[in-house]
DNA sequence: GCCGTTTTCGGCCCGACTGTTTTCAGTCG
């Protein structure tokens, strides 16, 4: 079982527990327990083999740790199973409408013995759920309105999509003209791979207006809440929208509060108060001052909040890149002054992934490359598919070896102005052999291998397949590792440790695919590889010169595992990746 | 349940908003 299955178990007896009204201390202690085992690059059935002590791992204590031992050795705990008895698993649906927390959905499990979202709807028709104490005739209608969002709009938008909505949302208010400063805070300037709402926090002189405006937003479909500081609206894709007024004296506190994460602002305001001060969205205040006591920037005890940084400052920190708050790495980085240098898009000097005509692509070669050009790189990979995607026109040896001639030709013709690198995206047969003859792979500058069938192949299996692909010479990378589809479908069965650890071994390079559909590798996946010393290739896949720009994505998980330029291949020159390739350079 | 440079017990981030309430509980982020 590896630590993301033992993750999500544990947060899975959380969520049971929680609906049994435990302890909310034990159900942080469990979900602190689980972030921790998530990010570990330690396989705890590794550590458990090898007899290391995982209570030394921060957020784990004593019960976690035994329940990590029965979770490894037996692949289940009897917990969850005798908790599962009481509760029937389709009960935690409940938790996913809107408003209704443990609570009111333990009480209408409890009272009227609901147990699923339909038994739920059923209720709130027939009027049964206003009679309950604590509910009322309100509660019941956003119920049964919630029922509705629950069912249909239970994803969180991957980033791509949330990138639209906030394009729209940025032209949208800044049409408001006493808007004097604004910025997009939460999961999406972290640059989560998926978001589950739009925050933005606001400065103006006029906030009646700005609300006024705000809800004349083209695509809303209804305010949920309106108050004086703070208001909600969802959008008619099902998206919500939280708007937040602040004083100008407190928008650098305020974005810091509501960007996150939750566990990185734990730990920041845990700091405050070690130093005597309580850091809240309206600034920072020395404890007990006035300030403090009226929640009131303008009066004595104000410390900072203009800024981002002053907050930061004001615990003695260097300001961290909002895509490191995760609660890993950036606190220790930041204690020792070590905060990496992040990878910028600038850095990337080639793209090493992407499709053509030949195969499944859009565009030609010819047309690949001038985009590429337009983009500054210097160059690219023509990777197209192999034989066996035969539904995505994959290549012979034949085909292949004459797109090969015509990248002689073009490169002829470039004149050292521009580099076309003779390459393939070589399928991993299911049997574990390459798609394509070994004296062909060994005339190619560049070789990709992927597993695209076969995805249904024990762990075992498709990780022998990739272990086995990375011993062979001519393969350069693995692309998208995992072969996860977000929102669509699961990584198949692979154990990226083992990957990583291979790829040091042999000294091959991992991919993270950049479009926003697979983000693959992941950013915990990408900070283990960063950790092992393998290097990463962030490349577009492209299959359309319009996804060429993709980068930014892959740039930004990149900067999410906290990566530099040294550790992304793609940011060196490509006698330099050849270089590195063949042992005589370091990361 | 976890944790410790105010430490082995007693805390655990903190405020906005809503609805059902006569002063607050629940939910959310």
């Amino acid at each position: 079982m590896d630590n993301a299955k033992i993750a999500e178990r544990l947060e899975h007896l959380a969520a049971l527990l929680e609906f049994q009204g435990a302890n909310p201390f034990r159900l942080k202690a469990y979900r602190n327990g689980a972030d921790s085992i998530r990010a570990s690059s330690i396989p705890v059935a590794k550590a458990l083999a090898e007899n290391q002590d995982l209570t030394t791992w921060v957020g784990v204590g004593s019960s976690v740790a035994e329940k990590c031992r029965e979770l490894v050795d037996t692949g289940s705990l009897a917990q969850i199973d005798q908790l599962e008895q009481e509760i029937p698993p389709t009960v935690l649906d409940l938790l996913r409408v809107p408003n209704l927390g443990p609570k009111k959905a333990a009480a209408l499990f409890k009272e009227l013995g609901i147990k699923d979202l339909d038994q739920l709807k059923l209720a709130c028709e027939q009027q049964k759920v206003r009679a309950l104490k604590g509910f009322g005739a309100k509660t019941e209608q956003a119920i049964l309105e919630g029922v509705l969002i629950a069912a249909q709009a239970n994803q969180r938008m991957r980033i791509n999509d949330a990138d639209k909505v906030v394009r729209a949302l940025q032209e949208h208010l800044t049409k408001f003209e006493v808007l004097e400063r604004h910025e997009f805070a939460g999961s999406y300037r972290r640059g989560k791979e998926t978001v589950g709402d739009i925050d933005i926090l606001a400065v103006t002189s006029d906030p009646a207006g700005l609300m006024e405006h705000f809800a004349t937003f083209p695509d809303m479909s209804s305010v949920l809440a309106r108050g004086e500081t703070k208001m909600s609206i969802r959008l008619d894709t099902g998206f919500q929208v939280d708007l937040r007024i602040v004083p100008a004296v407190s928008f650098g506190a305020a974005l810091q509060y509501f960007t996150g994460s939750l566990t990185h602002n734990v730990e920041l305001r845990h700091r405050a108060k070690a130093r005597q001060l309580k850091i809240n969205e309206w600034g920072v205040f020395r404890v007990g001052s006035e300030a403090e006591l009226a929640n009131d920037p303008q009066r004595e005890g104000w410390v900072a909040g203009r800024d981002e940084a002053d907050v930061y400052a004001a615990v003695g920190l260097p300001w961290i890149d909002p895509r490191l708050r995760e609660m890993r790495d950036e606190f220790q980085w930041a204690d020792a002054n070590q905060l990496p240098r992040l990878l910028q898009t600038s850095d990337i000097r080639g793209d090493l992934h992407m499709h053509t005509t030949a195969s499944d692509g859009e565009n030609s070669l010819e047309e690949m490359v001038a985009a590429a050009r337009q983009r500054g790189l210097d160059y690219i990979a023509i990777t197209d598919h192999s034989q066996r995607v035969s539904v995505a026109g994959g290549l012979t040896p034949e085909r292949l070896l004459r797109q090969w001639d015509e990248i002689d030709r073009l490169n002829e013709r470039l004149a050292g102005e521009f580099l076309v690198l003779k390459s393939i995206e070589c399928d991993i047969l299911e049997d574990g052999r390459m798609d394509l003859p070994d004296d062909v792979l060994a005339q190619a500058d560049w070789v990709m291998a992927s597993v695209h069938f076969g995805i249904k192949q024990t762990r075992d299996e498709i990780t022998q397949r990739i272990l086995g692909a990375i011993e062979h010479p001519s393969v350069s990378a693995i692309s998208h590792p995992t072969g996860r589809l977000i929102n669509r479908r699961p990584a198949y069965e692979v154990d990226i440790p083992a990957v990583i650890e291979h790829a040091a071994k042999h000294r091959k390079i991992l991919e993270l695919n950049s479009s926003p559909k697979r983000l693959d590798l992941d950013d915990l996946h990408v900070r283990m590889a960063r950790m092992a010393g393998v290097p990463i290739v962030i490349s577009t896949d492209a299959h359309a010169v319009a996804q060429l720009e993709n980068l930014r994505f892959g740039v930004q998980q990149a900067q999410r595992g906290g990566l530099s330029a040294q550790h992304v291949i793609n940011t060196r020159s490509w006698d330099g990746i050849k270089s590195w390739l063949a042992g005589n350079a370091t990361l």
